[in-house]
DNA sequence: GTCTATAAGATGATAGAC
DNA sequence: GTCTATCATCTTATAGAC
């Protein structure tokens, strides 16, 4: 049976998969062959990226990365050792940044709009902002990239541990946040309460499509500006309702 | 690249997949040998159900199938044709009886409460009730299914118009439904905030297991009254919220 | 209907030349 | 670092005996 790889080998303290080639990158005279960051191992992480978020794991071959990337697949191995190890590299190179990010959008807003300020609708907007942003970016790297997270997000027996593993406390800040909007508000509705939004979210960046055929063209499921304003709403009468007391 | 096989071979009209036999399937003399619907077909589906729930499509292979399944791997092949064939005969066998069950709920609380007593919360309330329902029984099955419809859901590519095919009926009338009680409501939210429904719904049936790490153990991914009392709740803030004509 | 046997090809991974 | 060549295994699928 084809059970994913056990995570031990992910992300446990001082052997964590490192972003630097196996030996050293540093920059020496040499310009790079190619454009920005497109080192070869750069590039057979964009092409992982790309098909690991349209197939998921299983649905890619080393060799199809390697062929897309235009390198040899014996090259994949030299970089990442197996191909679990490549699926790990690609899930790590934008969490750091990403965390980042929100972790600051979430900050910048207690900040200008001081804790007494702020709304659920702000909290949320400074939750799911960062996402709207990078999705936006001429790179399509991120949109993939959130696609494949939310591939993750919904796959059943590693999914859950993989993102309690890597985006946890960006979760903890917004109910952080949103516990002082609301003191009153038990604890168990304010995760439910995340759990529905976070599946929102998740849908979103799958992009499969569907909103477009179910809405007859009336809704594009790229449009993630007019989703983000949407969610946001939705989302902050849900958590209001949901956590108000009386029930 | 091995895009996921095209679709026109799954339900088009007169040579769409049946639920029977390529032979004759009906019931002769000869007692089955398994308890109830525990026939070689049914044993097949079972095991690919749960398979391909917990894997996805890529990640089963036809031997583990009938490894799990007790059967000899070249029985899947004459009952099923290809892998393909195998995994559009398990999401169908539960679809119809699904969207019967989802209609009769939501057309039951049209004639019960009146066209004009019918409340949001009541309406979402019909359309989620026969999915906790089910996922109640005794038989696991179900869950598996849930879970299966929740991949597909949220796999890129061909997830969308998967869905649209089979269960757009269902979604049109609750979209029907909730225009009735907010006649004012502008299609394109309704469409919008179901979208934002649906996420949530495919989340829960993903069965990930997130929801118990983040929240350290106080609410229960596998509570599905719970979380289907909750989705009813938050779910129908959003509806109204985002429908109503200001904004 | 169920089995054995096998075709025909793809897969992850490695060894070793350059 | 990059390539060629290759191993051992697994894959879907089929042919044909019983």
């Amino acid at each position: 049976m084809p059970l994913f790889p056990p995570v031990e080998s992910t992300i446990s303290g001082a052997d964590a998969p490192t972003v630097d080639a196996p030996a050293s990158r540093l920059r020496r005279g040499r310009p790079p062959k190619l454009p920005q960051n497109e080192t070869t191992r750069g590039g057979i992480l964009d092409a992982a990226e790309t098909l690991f978020s349209e197939h998921g794991f299983h649905g890619v071959t080393i060799r199809e990365v390697s062929r897309a990337g235009g390198v040899d697949s014996a090259l994949v191995h030299y970089y990442f050792g197996t191909k679990r190890g490549l699926f790990d590299a690609v899930f790590l190179r934008r969490a750091e940044l990403l965390n980042r990010d929100r972790l600051e959008a979430m900050n910048g807003y207690e900040l200008d709009s001081g804790t007494a300020g702020m709304t659920v609708d702000g909290v949320i907007d400074a939750f799911l902002r960062p996402l709207t942003d990078l999705a936006a970016l001429d790179d399509p790297g991120w949109r993939s990239y959130f696609a494949l997270v939310a591939m993750v997000n919904n796959t059943p027996a590693w999914g859950g541990e993989t993102m309690a593993r890597y985006f946890d406390p960006v979760i903890h800040r917004l109910i952080e946040l949103l516990r002082k909007i609301m003191p009153e508000a038990p604890a168990t509705e304010l995760y439910y309460a995340y759990h529905m939004l976070s599946g929102s979210l998740t849908l979103t960046f799958s992009d499969t499509g569907r909103l477009d055929l179910l809405s007859g063209g009336l809704c594009r499921s790229h449009d993630f500006v007019a989703i983000h304003q949407r969610m946001v709403t939705y989302a902050a009468a849900g958590f209001r309702r949901i956590c108000s007391p009386q029930g």
